[in-house]
DNA sequence: CATATGTTTGGTATATGCTCAAAACTTTTG
DNA sequence: CAAAAGTTTTGAGCATATACCAAACATATG
């Protein structure tokens, strides 16, 4: 993944990478199923999907870990819900709220317009979800 | 449709929608597919489907309309992308930007969280992509 | 009223996401 | 250290959303 646009994965796909990210380390397949409340095929079937776009590594009946590129891609992944959770808390959203709805819909929001949030918002560096590292957000 | 969530229909539905109601009146098959840049079938398709949720009528070889309910919530699916694009623009966004990010994830944004962004800002009257108005907006 | 135009139907395709049952593999344990 | 128990994967199948094409159908017009 050369260019970053925010647009590369499906819903469920950016839920996937994030919780690896979170979870950091082989991750096992029934963690993930459990986690986001699928069975355990639909993970297998999730995992398969992203090993193919080289964004983690899947050894079979061991686990899931994010490659390089996964794990820089779900650094950014995580800031965006991040600052869009933040975005939406400026509007009067209780913080749950503010995450719950950016996690509806931040799948749909482009690497460029984050960062133009990002840039406006002064670059913060806490959510109301999480810290934000600001590595690959095209600070200007 | 009693309550509205916001979360009724699919993006391309909402797209309908929204195109239904700039139109106005009884709009063709083929206008329809032609703004929407789909095979007339495909919009044929979609329509049958909105009518089926009591949002249009369609007269077949005549054209849709809206219903009341659906007037009602077109209005508020464009006061949706109308306020979102104007929270964008906020952020550095072009109006073509925000105009068309929002257009992107709108569908997925609740109408509970537009109203409180639409609260915040002071129920504003116009956005970079039309007018706003205020009647299903849930003014506090 | 026959033909041109516009619309709908039916078949098919892709992408995403999901489940279940059975097979394959790993780990535990008697 | 083999059988039982537990976990993971595979394969078949289903649902939704979106799309196209070709054929059938309705309407409008010359």
């Amino acid at each position: 993944m050369q260019e970053i646009t925010g647009l590369e994965l499906s819903p469920k796909k950016v839920e996937y990478l994030k919780f690896l990210f979170k979870k950091g380390g082989l991750v096992r397949t029934t963690d993930i199923s459990t986690q986001l409340k699928v069975d355990p095929s639909t993970s297998t079937k999730a995992i398969s999907d992203l090993a193919e776009t080289g964004l983690v590594e899947h050894i079979p009946y061991r686990g899931v870990r994010l490659t390089e590129a996964g794990q820089s891609y779900a650094e950014f992944l995580i800031n965006r819900h991040n600052i869009l959770s933040l975005m939406l808390s400026h509007y009067g959203l209780s913080p749950e709220e503010a995450c719950g709805e950016a996690s509806r819909f931040e799948s749909l929001v482009s690497k460029t317009a984050v960062d133009k949030i990002c840039t406006s918002m002064g670059h913060p560096m806490t959510s109301v979800c999480g810290k934000i590292r600001h590595v690959s957000c095209g600070i200007s």
